[in-house]
DNA sequence: CGACGTGTAAC
DNA sequence: CCTTTTACACGTCG
């Protein structure tokens, strides 16, 4: 048996402009991703919850959320990563304090592994949990969500169950109530896709998928899926609280107009190569494959790539990327592209010690 | 089996 | 009208 918290910073990227400039406390702060192609283009990265109220809310293009504001003081402000990274990488540092073991799984969200310190007693890690509060609320000054369980699922399903500044427990014996009625749509890790697969099926509640006969899911989702998906309908999660291998680095950017000239494309790809040698770099590992990530005007993606000899230059392989990119284009004549991006992955680390905050950086 | 390309999901 | 980054599963091919 474990115990595992899960850590959910509120509306993070919000409350830090709020933090940054009061005069914005308070007001429906929407944060943007600009894409640059006219000045209204690109799309809501997060928003805080004045905001969401309106219905400003991530993924929407900023130009809706622009006339959903008409009229109303909204605040627009652009994504400011680097502020955000610094303040996460604190935080996560007094995360660390507090667990056994943690796994960051995004810049404002972790994993606790808590089974040793509080000796499995959920009393235990709930004081954790409300110490782990007023830390971050003393050394930050925000708010955070925090959901307590039996594995990472339980856990990640009650920090969204009562949010913002939400603490709730779901200890093993109330899984199955909590789980009950539930939606399958809401269980983390099946998205909307599945959901109508599954609706499909007759299959709306985590107990009707839980029951559900696994030959048929199999046919229909392969043995593996089936299995996971029938294991998360049970609030069954074996995997460790630890702070996986980092897999693949990518850069991505939207092209200032929809193209298929490889040159300006290529403009792009140098750009974006800028920043994802550095990333390497920080990282201390080298790669072994490259591609190009391509996505066309009906926001479809493509890949293209090829495995090479160890390196961590992107620059001597740039003939490679521009291979790609033709290999594309003679693939798919006269379709254009809207963005493009550029990815190392097949990476070994390099016989450097990687610290907790290098991961997300 | 490794390489490659696509789809799904979450942030 | 439509951002960014990462993980992982799966089918196919040689």
């Amino acid at each position: 048996m474990r115990i595992v918290l899960h850590v959910d910073l509120d509306a993070f990227y919000a409350s830090l402009e709020e933090i940054r400039n009061k005069s914005i406390k308070g007001k429906p702060v929407v944060i943007c991703v600009y894409s640059g192609r006219s000045p209204d283009s690109g799309a809501v990265s997060t928003s805080n919850y004045k905001a969401r109220e309106l219905g400003i809310k991530a993924g929407i293009p900023i130009s809706f959320a622009k006339r959903i504001a008409k009229d109303k003081e909204v605040v627009f402000l652009p994504v400011d990563m680097e502020y955000y990274r610094s303040v996460s990488d604190r935080i996560m540092e007094l995360l660390e304090e507090e667990a056994d073991t943690i796994e960051q799984v995004s810049i404002d969200e972790a994993y606790l592994d808590v089974t040793k310190r509080t000796s499995v007693n959920w009393n235990e890690a709930q004081k954790i949990a409300k110490k782990i509060k007023v830390k971050i609320k003393h050394h930050e000054g925000l708010t955070c969500s925090v959901g307590i369980g039996p594995n990472k699922l339980i856990a990640k399903m009650a920090s969204g169950h009562k949010k913002p500044k939400g603490l709730t427990v779901i200890t093993d014996t109330d899984v199955i109530n909590f789980f009950e009625k539930f939606p399958v749509s809401k269980i983390h890790g099946i998205g909307d896709k599945t959901t109508k697969s599954l609706n499909d099926l007759g299959i709306q509640t985590a107990n009707d998928l839980a029951n559900y006969n696994i030959d048929a899911l199999e046919r229909i989702f392969g043995k593996n899926k089936a299995k996971i998906f029938q294991e998360k309908a049970k609030g069954i999660d074996e995997s460790p609280v630890e702070q996986g291998e980092i897999q693949q680095i990518s850069r991505i950017g939207t092209l200032n107009e929809d193209t298929d000239n490889i040159e300006i494309i290529f403009e792009k790809i140098k750009e974006l190569s800028i920043d994802l040698q550095k990333k390497i770099k920080k990282k201390a590992v080298d790669f072994r494959t490259i591609s190009i990530i391509a996505i066309d005007t009906e926001l479809k993606t493509h890949s293209r790539s090829e495995t090479l000899q160890q390196t961590d230059l992107i620059d001597e392989n740039l003939i490679t990327v521009r291979k790609l990119l033709q290999k594309f284009f003679e693939e798919n004549p006269g379709k254009k592209l809207r963005r493009i991006g550029i990815k190392v992955s097949n990476l070994l680390k390099k016989k450097k010690q990687k610290s907790l905050g290098d991961f997300y950086s």
